[in-house]
DNA sequence: TTGTTCTATGTACTTTATGTATATAGCTTT
DNA sequence: AAAGCTATATACATAAAGTACATAGAACAA
């Protein structure tokens, strides 16, 4: 068992990043899958193709391996070179469990910068017609 | 005038990061301000004081200064040591706009994901009770 | 008036996440 | 057999952030 300060998200510190990882666990929760049917399916997560190159999915997929989050088999037989499926585990269900919460509150802390900017936006839009008369 | 590929955000490559940088905009957008005092201001942003250290703030502030979106001066005879009072420029603001529209985009991109796992729960949760009779 | 603490700013080193380029290898197609 | 596609993987470089430490003057207390 990890002690309580690595429980949480592993890294202690919770970045804006490794949205990919995220996204990739809840992906692999819904099904099996490998690397380059996987870019694919991120697009509805807004990963277009000059945002994410192939290497990155590779290293991450490999990365979260190591963690125990995924496992990986070959599969063989299909059409063309076989690939390296792979498979949410237990631990990745938890960590993505915990993702979700940081996410969250990453979420909350974005809204809250918009909502002052737009509050901002709207003071400076009502100095400028400050003593001019509308059309 | 910067190229085109540059005028998007410097840096092209809009990772979730970044984001003290944007409420410090932010706040200097309102008014000027100084390191340390900033400290207590980006609490509302949710920067706790585990989350946030001085280093990173002094090193944030200098880096905006020479990417031109804060000019500086220091202010001397106030109580304590002088400071070094931050303000925000026309650069400044030009890219505070920029990044508000990026982390629109960022929070529909999060907003999808917990909409997904919160779908996937559900269908869990149903699976689990298929079956079974509730007491 | 000397030493300690607090405020305030800054630099140096390290780690992590990611971008970029390139390599390999087998299947497919011509 | 050569060229191109699918698929995976590694090596090198850069960027963002964490960590630690350095400086310096004001305030305060002994």
């Amino acid at each position: 068992m990890k002690n309580e300060s690595e429980l949480f998200c592993v890294g202690k510190y919770h970045k804006m990043e490794r949205f990919l990882e995220v996204c990739l666990l809840l992906l692999l929760h819904d099904e099996v899958g490998y690397g380059y049917g996987l870019i694919e399916k991120l697009d509805y997560f807004g990963f277009k193709e000059d945002e994410l190159n192939v290497s990155t999915l590779y290293r991450t997929l490999r990365k979260m391996e190591q963690d125990a989050w995924v496992t990986s088999y070959w599969e063989e037989g299909g059409p063309g070179p076989k690939r390296r499926v792979y498979m949410i585990t237990e631990d990745g269900k938890k960590e993505l469990a915990q993702w979700v919460m940081i996410l969250k509150a990453r979420k909350a802390r974005i809204s809250r910068l918009i909502e002052q900017y737009e509050h901002l936006e709207n003071k400076i839009e009502s100095e400028d017609n400050h003593g001019t008369i509308q059309n």
